[in-house]
DNA sequence: TACGTTATTGACCATATGGTCAAAAACCTG
DNA sequence: CAGGTTTTTGACCATATGGTCAATAACGTA
């Protein structure tokens, strides 16, 4: 019996998101949600709270569809996984050079994120473990192919295509061409051909500062 | 005869950019600034003229300052070109997973400016240009003692240290801990001692990491 | 068709923002 | 010590911010 909303909350996330992928999440006003969204600073406020609420709503959702297209990019059988990961590092290169002012809610979040225990910051913490996950389950597939060494870090290399698509996406926004980062996203690859894969455990530390931990 | 500053320019924007890099330019209230550089905002007006221009200023001085450093890190004699850039990277890691929340400036000019051609894209693309000339020129000595073929891409892999070392930075905000992302920085150097790479590769760099420690 | 529930609307609010102004203060030179 | 120049100070301002309220509009059901 209660009035329906005459919104989809998924439309709504999704414009959310374009607004705080353009601007940020400090950096986009009220405003800019309300006008985005079409529904007023009221509806938009008991739908889902407040603009951190909201961030935090769109950052899941364009977490889960990261996490979707990279899977699903890394996930077709017609390749090899090593040949599929170039394929989705190659892709990324040509997106990040795409010249639009977009910025991926996981790296807004990374970057305004308080640092502190504060929601915003575990979830980020939870989408690039996430993202590291779907590397991970591509790399290990490779291993059992054969196309990686049996002793190869698997985890570490998943964090490490992590990083260095985030770093490719910083630099797609510094106005870095396509050939240029596409030459990147290359030798960033060349790590899979690397034949000794003897750095297995994360150990070793820097000679100077040998480290306690780790 | 006209009255004398009682500040050095080169301390405010110090104070400045620790606030910078903390909460980045958008996130920055100017009574932040006022507050941490201990000048009145007037001063800080007609000295600076404004948030973005002191946020130029210390833009500026970061990017100055993390070539320099850079520079230093990989111009020492004492080791071969490929070893400077393989401590570097170690101490990047280590740097990068310390907690604390600051986020280099480079990195929050990528990531807040609007794309457009503002001064502050301009000094972005700089500033992530002269970065990765240090590398090439780092890159460009090892290739000529024979450390990388003949026909590798400096270029490239400069862009690409840039770019992993910005992805670097991103993950130890994400809490990615010491362990791991020094395994990333190794993953990453691997790519010099890629299979084209293995005839000239000589024995400058341990390709064997001889660390014992887990 | 009336009721209860919820959504919507648009006005409203306290605050904090970046920025400005005019007056007072400080210094150096002459 | 006076004059000129610039800095400093603290009050001031228009605006935009995130957020709230009370009233109204829709809807399904009974």
């Amino acid at each position: 019996m209660p009035r329906p909303r005459k919104f989809r909350e998924s439309d709504v996330v999704s414009s959310a998101s374009e607004v705080f992928a353009v601007h940020g999440l400090a950096a986009a006003t009220l405003d800019d949600l309300v006008r985005a969204t079409g529904l007023g600073k009221q509806s938009l406020y008991n739908a889902f709270g407040g603009k951190r609420e909201l961030f935090l709503r769109a950052l899941s959702e364009d977490r889960e569809e990261a996490t979707r297209a990279v899977s699903e990019a890394l996930g077709h059988d017609d390749a090899s996984p090593l040949e599929r990961i170039r394929g989705h590092l190659l892709r990324m290169a040509i997106e990040f050079s795409s010249g639009d002012r977009r910025v991926s809610l996981t790296t807004r979040a990374l970057v305004e994120s308080t640092g502190a225990e504060d929601p915003l910051s575990t979830a980020t913490k939870a989408g690039i473990e996430q993202l590291a996950g779907v590397y991970a389950q591509c790399l290990e597939h490779a291993r059992e192919n054969g196309d990686l060494p049996a002793d190869a870090s698997v985890q570490s290399l998943a964090v490490y295509f992590v990083a260095v698509t985030r770093g490719m996406e910083l630099l797609g926004r510094a106005g870095v061409g396509r050939g240029v980062l596409t030459a990147v996203a290359l030798d960033a690859l060349r790590v899979l051909h690397g034949q000794r894969m003897e750095a297995a455990n994360g150990n070793h530390v820097p000679t100077e500062s040998a480290g306690p931990d780790s």
